[in-house]
DNA sequence: CTTGACTCCGTAGTGGGGTACGGGGTGCAT
DNA sequence: ATGCACCCCGTACCCCACTACGGAGTCAAG
């Protein structure tokens, strides 16, 4: 009853039949068996599938961690200290990025606080910053 | 006297020299001219300016945005106000990138805190949280 | 029975920022 | 004069996560 052929469970799962085709070829998703002439029929669990892709890569893992997520999921003798190690590994990545995007922020907005936006190019602290030595 | 070839430029500016000619193609290194058989012979000057280009780099702007910078940096007519406009944009880009990288931040957290490590895969709050509805 | 939406497959293209390769010519030091 | 580091060029390749294309076959509604 609940089979579905590619472009249900795409629509189902808010993504593009080609990614599915594409995650497939990455090994995120299980191949699913054909149906006659050859089409993807996929059980219902797969939309599930799909979503916890969704939300892992909106915690910031990128699909090669998605896909060792996956396989954790179904090791049973392996603790949940493997899947603690891939989230704290994930979570200082994230940080280290903040921190970086925090510099940026600093330095940009202490330029843009001596910018006279009316001035001449030839003043323009920005341009000075980015022109001098030891930048 | 302080004409350099592709390497020593590169070595200078701490860049790759491959990377110099893919600046060339790109627009951000003005053509240069060649000595006898065809040899690139770059002023000093273009020392100061891959410093520019690494300098913004770290400020955040892409390539394309550097080679903007580079082009009014020599329109003699335009005012500041164009470079803080650039500024400004990067500045509201990098402060959005900021606030998703603590939304991921947050949701890590709060899955890393409820991790018991030693605990089954099978009770694992992060894969659980993975694999629920409305994630 | 026709039409249109769907599926199949492999391959190629996107963008960003480079990096590598290969085959040839050259400048300089010894 | 010989050897090695350097230079030339075009092209291809890298990662990442898709997206597009094209031609053929197929399913379902009217």
């Amino acid at each position: 009853m609940s089979a579905l052929t590619i472009g249900k469970l795409a629509q189902q799962a808010g993504v593009g039949v080609e990614t599915v085709r594409f995650y497939e070829r990455e090994g995120l998703l299980p191949v699913p068996p054909r149906r006659g002439v050859g089409f993807r029929h996929y059980p219902a669990e797969t939309i599930e599938r799909l979503h916890f892709i969704q939300r892992a890569k909106r915690l910031g893992f990128a699909l090669k961690e998605v896909r060792e997520l996956l396989e954790l999921r179904v090791s049973a003798d392996v603790s949940c200290a493997e899947v603690q190690q891939l989230a704290s590994a994930k979570l200082a990545d994230i940080e280290e990025r903040i921190r970086d995007l925090q510099r940026m922020r600093k330095a940009l907005r202490a330029l843009a606080e001596h910018c006279q936006a009316d001035g001449p190019i030839s003043d323009c602290p920005i341009l000075d910053f980015l022109s001098r030595e030891a930048g």
